[in-house]
DNA sequence: TTCGTTGATTGATCGAAATCAAGTAACGAT
DNA sequence: ATCGTTACTTGATTTCGATCAATCAACGAA
């Protein structure tokens, strides 16, 4: 199972640089460390599943969380993943509700969690807190907003290539840069299969694409921002 | 253009109806029909445009608005659709961000308009306010990932059979109900070409279900719901 | 090393929905 | 009513990606 305990020196260090944390007052800082747990999860854990009454709040710390939704007869769609200093949206349930959707771990990861009860005490009393989730819980809706219009609008090999654009960080010049987790998982996250991931990567060889292993080496990001 | 007023008697009440104020104590609420100003919208009229600087938070008293992303080259796609009391969810940006989508009305509307840096000072003084708000983006995001997730598991049919199950709100017994908006808005919202709608609707003839105009007859709910 | 597992690629087929193209129905204005 | 616009339907075609199936590569354990 996954080992329980208090946040050492580590782990609150990468709590402060997360998203939620990094724009909260020392107090807010303090009452949500004080209410903290890390928990290391193995490979494939589950950390919570639609449907269930949620209690609690989850914050990623190491290792990448995907979250899915099942349809009746058990086919899986992965509808967000979640890395280090992410806040896990689908486990901001502050008014009692559930799940909208089943988190697993993609790989061993660390993760923290907080009481939602004591959350929604600690936001109640502190706005910057509940201003926080808001602002978390706003961008990721944005987020959620660009993959449903990604799905809509674009083919495989385009969605792959915003994908290598909005990660590789660099205008005009030729780069590289390495995946940063299964592609798999990153067929996945751009609503494919594998298979056509990797048909993807191969038909945008011919605009200066080159993958080996997790390694992509982008040739011309001009041309891939023109398809 | 839209004409723009201080709410009278008919807007306070729908706006106290509504998701977000419904929530809120009396001091809040009081604070928020401050500084609510209401506008009467044509249909098509823009209300913000994607990449535009937030500015103003939405909620819609009546009529349905319309929230779309664009492509390069014109297409659009339809993230949500909102009605009578809700938030426009892509219009919430505390953090002074930009619009993540663009919002048009879809039919002439009346909308809530507040001016965000002054939700934003609200927020910070009355967490009731900032509490409200993030149930309301969890809610959205919840939807968000159900669209995504359907469009990635289900058929045209299928959605189309979600979509009647989830709105005519009748368990076993034969019903009727009326779509509250044109076809090709729901199409649209189903992530359908009209096309593609208008085909589902008569596969669906098989399983029981009549259209004429808005007017759609579920025979057997429970044949829909198995597939 | 060899084996065994898991992940990735490639090929062939199939199906669902977009698109293109007419044609029909509904409705408002004159 | 008649016109004209807009919404919807139906048909034919095509494209994209899922699925099925078979290799192939990478890596860890023995």
């Amino acid at each position: 199972m996954n080992r329980l305990m208090k946040p050492g020196a580590r782990e609150r260090e990468t709590l402060l640089s997360s998203g939620l944390l990094a724009a909260l007052g020392v107090e807010s800082v303090a009452a949500m460390m004080e209410i903290a747990v890390i928990g290391s999860l193995p490979a494939r854990q589950i950390l919570f599943r639609e449907g269930e009454p949620a209690d609690l709040l989850h914050c990623v710390l190491s290792g990448y969380i995907r979250v899915y939704k099942l349809d009746p007869d058990g086919r899986e769609a992965d509808v967000e993943l979640y890395g280090p200093g992410d806040l896990i949206g689908a486990s901001v349930v502050l008014d009692g509700g559930r799940y909208a959707a089943t988190a697993q771990a993609a790989e061993p990861a660390l993760i923290a969690r907080f009481d939602l009860k004591r959350v929604r005490d600690i936001a109640n009393r502190r706005p910057d807190l509940a201003v926080a989730l808001a602002n978390a819980l706003s961008a990721q809706l944005a987020k959620a907003f660009a993959s449903l219009s990604n799905d809509r609008l674009h083919t495989a090999p385009q969605r792959v290539a915003r994908y290598l654009l909005a990660h590789c960080s660099v205008e005009g010049k030729a780069t590289s840069f390495r995946l940063p987790y299964q592609k798999s998982l990153l067929a996945g996250k751009l609503g494919l299969a594998p298979e056509a991931l990797s048909r993807a990567f191969s038909m945008l060889r011919s605009y200066g694409v080159n993958v080996r292993g997790r390694l992509v080496h982008i040739g011309d990001p001009e041309a891939l921002r023109r398809l």
